[in-house]
RNA sequence: GGUCCUGUAGCGUAAUGGUAGCGCACGCGCCCGAUAAGCGCGGUGUGAGGGUUCGAGUCCCUCCGGGACCA
């Protein structure tokens, strides 16, 4: 008889291989034929809710790592949500306006785009958004993520168009929106404004040039040796066009500063770089004076061109975008010219003055140079410098350097301050507002309420319109008699009323009398004509507003969501925009929590580029591995911190999830025959190390129920990988093979340690189900189930730990009996070396006193927690644990290969397979005696 | 340059201011009844330097490295 057979070896259709690229699309197909989505919505209809709104990816490319770490921690986030007993509804949404695609759909048609008029273009660009929107919800959907797919967002909607009219519509009703003029970037030859991903900077030789400016005041409060001397500041600038618009010189108060003695009096200019000016304009200083530049805040001095204009300009500032790395360390300041100027301009109350035309011409403003192209007024202006003895250096000193071009016409651009749409932050106190919701918003982690406080705190005004076609609108109309613009409330809703029937195109294909409200008239001048408002809206504006299209007046979800999760980047971006639509349209955040991960880095830490390719493509490792190995990463990792992917963590990964597979596959290898209905066996035919493991479960269960609960997803991955390692497959399931495999198929003992096996693989499946979610599913396929199960673990909830409370008295005993095991196998270590398995030990063990009782507790069962034939123990002195290692003298049983004191022959063996084989009798112990018997051999 | 974040063994991750732990990898061995599996044993670490403290991975400062957002 071969004794193998007569063992109840694992048995189970359950593959060892995850084979997960073939698996997982069946799976979803499943899924999806099954409605599953849509039978979770309806049966969790009437529990609490619980929100997260998706934040837009932009609907252009592939997706990358980034959007797989965003989506799989927010679909994780939901289904732990759903499972615990909440309803939550995940309406995914796209981001669908804006530069990238309109400069794609530019590229895309080169010269043809001249004879499409906005409406096509704007066709093109939707049809484009469209694709990849397809493209995109195709992998999301691959990645296992749930949601409403099939009806998500779009900001192009009609019905989201309407919204974002809608809401700027609150801001007119609030008096936030006003116009204002801001530098941009500017092409003269294109006549329009670009966009920064519109600018080419490329090798430019600039005249270089240090203009002195006269301090109006007798400058002996700097310095004794000034008084009675004409005190003047350098600056130096390579743009001299702008010298006309200069209405202020900022220094740095952190820097030293000297004045430099001339034949014309004193020059200041800073200490590091008083040589490098000496040098270049030729002068000698036959003195330098320290002066303490604080002392000329606010101080005027004359414009060497323009006469003196408002009591403001011409003073000096401080600012801190003064460096030493080139010019005076004093900074000609054109707030109608310059980013920095701009900011200096709005601080000190100075006119945003930019003279210059659409053309890049200088206007009727600057009459001594009116209608000269910028570049052209070049020498012009340094001869005039110079006849006014303000030009240091020589005329023909030049500057080659990296300078913004236009990327259509190559053509060098200008800075020219234009009309353009504000959000004004301290209206009706929004900005004091927007840092008291702040305050009540929970951070994940804390520190994003400091980073977006500061932001909010210090940021300017919102910049809302922009010179573009593919976007919305903004409902405004202009006077063609005065030029006013028309800004109502009653025209954002005539606005917002159209574009919900046919979208925001009917802004370009509807006259502007039609878009008119009846019977408006130019508050102005009383006039009945109007022009329409070419810019669109900042598309952060659009996505801002989610809250109000998505979620605002939908049952499922309503205000304020519970949660917002996204990349720290948008604490900036959509947190921010979303924050201030929220507070200055509804009073208040649109959020409860926000959740902020970090970015997707290389194994050296570094950020991933497309031109440096140090990464593997997505869809590589997906088309290779599948899509659980991705939501394994996302789980594995701190997403608080930046996440690392490389090929070794990749392995990592895939060789945790092996292990997972592998034990779950083993358990239910070991429960083929097993029906929880009628199999199962009471509490009180458990031995110790059963309910020791039904205590470890309880602690696993509330463990990784609180992980998930916190969003400390790294904890759910760990906590389950260890406790898989550990306590499954090193110890309780090493344990129980004897049992499971020797005992009798169908008797107590067996059926105990199925019961509890049982109870393991359930929990534990449906633990990891929000993250393993294909794996899960495929075990639960294969789990013995119970009548009233769902048939998707989708549909089931998050085990409880009532029913497998821990007993601290028996943990403490398994804690003292663990002890000694690992004792043992280290003691077993150099038995084992001998060729021996740890089966032909016998062991005798010395324990200190402390420990002695807790061992003869299960003294019977010590040689099967143990995995060898026979323990003793014994006193010993001292606190070790004392181990001698001997081989067992008894025979070994041939069918559980355990060495016991006699075997008992078996009765069938004597006869005819005896005197055929020749063979001895076979022999086995007789716990294997009696489950043969059993078993009819 | 500014604001904020971050640095624990090869990789991932843990540690109310109180003995630096866990898993995987790696090395060595066992097993061949979870088998493209399983079991055991083993070495390796707080970026650097100061400070506070009886005691610092943890708090403070400086430096170095990395990141996000601004400029």
């Amino acid at each position: 008889m071969e004794l193998k057979k007569t063992l109840t070896l694992p048995k189970t259709s359950f593959p060892q291989r995850g084979n997960l690229v073939q698996r997982e699309p069946e799976i979803l197909a499943r899924w999806e034929k099954d409605k599953l989505y849509d039978r979770i919505q309806k049966g969790s209809q009437d529990r609490p809710r619980f929100v997260l709104h998706d934040g837009p990816p932009y609907a252009n490319g592939s997706i990358h790592y980034g959007h797989i770490l965003n989506k799989v921690l927010k679909d994780i986030v939901v289904k732990h949500r759903t499972m615990d007993g909440y309803h939550c509804h995940y309406v995914p949404g796209w981001d669908c306006h804006g530069l990238p695609i309109e400069l794609q759909v530019d590229r895309d048609l080169g010269k043809k785009k001249e004879g499409l008029s906005k409406i096509q273009v704007r066709k093109i660009c939707r049809d484009y958004a469209l694709r990849f929107v397809d493209k995109q919800r195709e992998e999301f959907k691959r990645l296992g993520c749930f949601g409403a797919w099939d009806t998500p967002y779009l900001t192009l909607q009609p019905h989201y168009e309407q919204t974002i009219v809608r809401e700027i519509g609150k801001l007119i009703e609030g008096g936030y929106l006003y116009r204002g003029r801001k530098p941009v970037y500017w092409c003269a030859s294109c006549r329009t404004a670009l966009a920064l991903a519109e600018v080419e900077y490329g090798d430019h030789v600039s005249p270089s040039i240090y203009v002195k400016m006269d301090l109006v005041e007798d400058a002996g409060y700097l310095a004794p040796e000034l008084a009675g001397k004409q005190t003047s500041l350098v600056i130096w600038t390579t743009t001299p066009w702008t010298i006309p618009s200069n209405l202020a010189v900022v220094v740095q108060p952190r820097y030293k500063y000297v004045a430099l003695e001339v034949e014309t009096g004193y020059l200041i200019v800073a200490e590091d770089l008083a040589d490098s000016f000496l040098a270049d304009s030729g002068l000698e200083a036959a003195a330098r004076v320290s002066v303490d530049v604080k002392k000329l805040e606010g101080k005027k001095y004359r414009h060497p061109l323009t006469g003196d204009r408002q009591d403001q300009d011409y003073r000096v500032w401080f600012a801190d975008h003064v460096t030493l790395e080139a010019g005076t360390g004093l900074v000609h300041t054109a707030p109608g010219h310059g980013v920095d100027d701009y900011g200096v301009g709005v601080d000190h109350g100075l006119d945003i003055f930019a003279p210059v035309d659409d053309g890049g011409c200088f206007t009727e403003e600057v009459p001594a140079y009116q209608s000269t192209p910028v570049h052209k007024a070049n020498p012009v202006i340094q001869k005039d410098l110079q006849a006014a003895g303000a030009h240091l250096n020589p005329l023909d000193q030049t500057l080659s350097h990296s300078y913004p071009h236009c990327w259509r016409c190559h053509e060098p651009i200008v800075f020219r301050a234009t009309p353009q749409w504000f959000v004004e932050l301290d209206h009706a106190d929004l900005r004091q507002r927007a840092l008291e919701e702040i305050d009540r918003t929970q951070w994940i982690p804390h520190w994003g309420r400091d980073r977006i406080h500061g932001m909010v705190a210090n940021r300017p005004d919102w910049c809302l319109s922009r010179q573009r076609a593919w976007g919305v609108p903004l409902p405004i109309l202009y006077c063609e008699d005065c030029d006013e613009p028309l800004v109502s409330v009653e025209l954002a809703e005539r606005a917002a009323d159209l574009f919900g029937e046919e979208g925001s195109d009917a802004w370009f294909s509807r006259s502007a009398a039609d878009l008119a409200p009846e019977g408006t008239v130019c508050g102005s001048c009383g006039g009945t004509s109007f022009r329409k408002e070419e810019d669109i809206v900042d598309v952060w504006f659009e996505s801002g507003v989610s809250w109000a299209a998505v979620c605002e007046d939908n049952p499922d979800l309503g205000l304020p969501v519970d949660l917002y999760l996204e990349g720290s980047d948008q604490h900036r971006g959509w947190f921010h925009s979303a924050l201030l639509t929220g507070v200055s349209g509804r009073g208040k955040a649109p959020y409860k929590a926000v959740l902020t991960h970090g970015f997707v880095v290389d194994k050296d830490g570094k950020p991933y580029s497309k031109s440096k390719k140090n990464y593997e493509p997505p869809e590589k490792i997906m088309k290779r591995q599948g899509a659980e190995i991705f939501r394994l990463w996302v789980a594995s990792e701190d997403y608080r911190n930046d996440i690392r992917i490389s090929p070794e963590i990749i392995k990592r990964l895939t060789d945790g999830y092996r292990r997972i597979r592998n034990t779950a596959r083993f358990m239910l290898g070991n429960l083929a025959d097993f029906d929880p209905t009628k199999d199962a066996v009471a509490p009180e035919h458990l031995t110790d190390v059963d309910r020791w493991a039904l205590g470890r479960l309880g602690a696993l269960i509330n463990r990784l129920r609180k992980a998930y609960e916190d969003y400390e997803l790294h904890k759910v991955y760990h906590g389950l990988v260890d406790y898989t390692a550990v306590d499954l497959s090193a110890l309780y399931l090493d344990i129980l093979k004897d049992r499971l495999y020797c005992d009798a198929p169908t008797g107590v003992s067996r059926r105990a340690a199925q019961t509890v096996m049982y109870e393991i693989l359930r929990a534990y499946t449906t633990l990891m189900a929000p993250v393993l979610v294909f794996t899960a599913e495929e075990i639960w396929g294969h789990l013995p189930r119970l009548p009233e199960d769902p048939d998707s673990i989708h549909l089931a909830s998050l085990p409880s730990a009532d029913g497998f409370e821990v007993d601290a008295e028996l943990l403490a005993r398994f804690e003292s009996i663990l002890t000694v095991r690992a004792a043992v196998t280290q003691g077993l270590e150099a038995f084992r070396a001998q060729k021996n398995k740890s089966l032909d030990a016998s062991v005798t063990v010395g324990v200190p006193g402390p420990l002695r009782s807790d061992l003869d507790s299960s003294a019977e069962l010590l040689h099967d927690y143990f995995i060898v034939s026979s323990v003793t123990v014994v006193d010993v002195d001292g606190d070790e644990v004392d181990v001698t290692v001997a081989e067992h003298p008894g025979p070994m049983c041939p069918r559980c290969w355990k060495h016991v004191d006699g075997l008992v022959v078996l009765p069938e063996t004597r006869t005819e397979e005896v005197e055929e084989n020749a063979a001895e009798p076979q022999s086995v112990c007789a716990r294997c005696a009696a489950v043969l018997k059993e078993l009819g051999h």
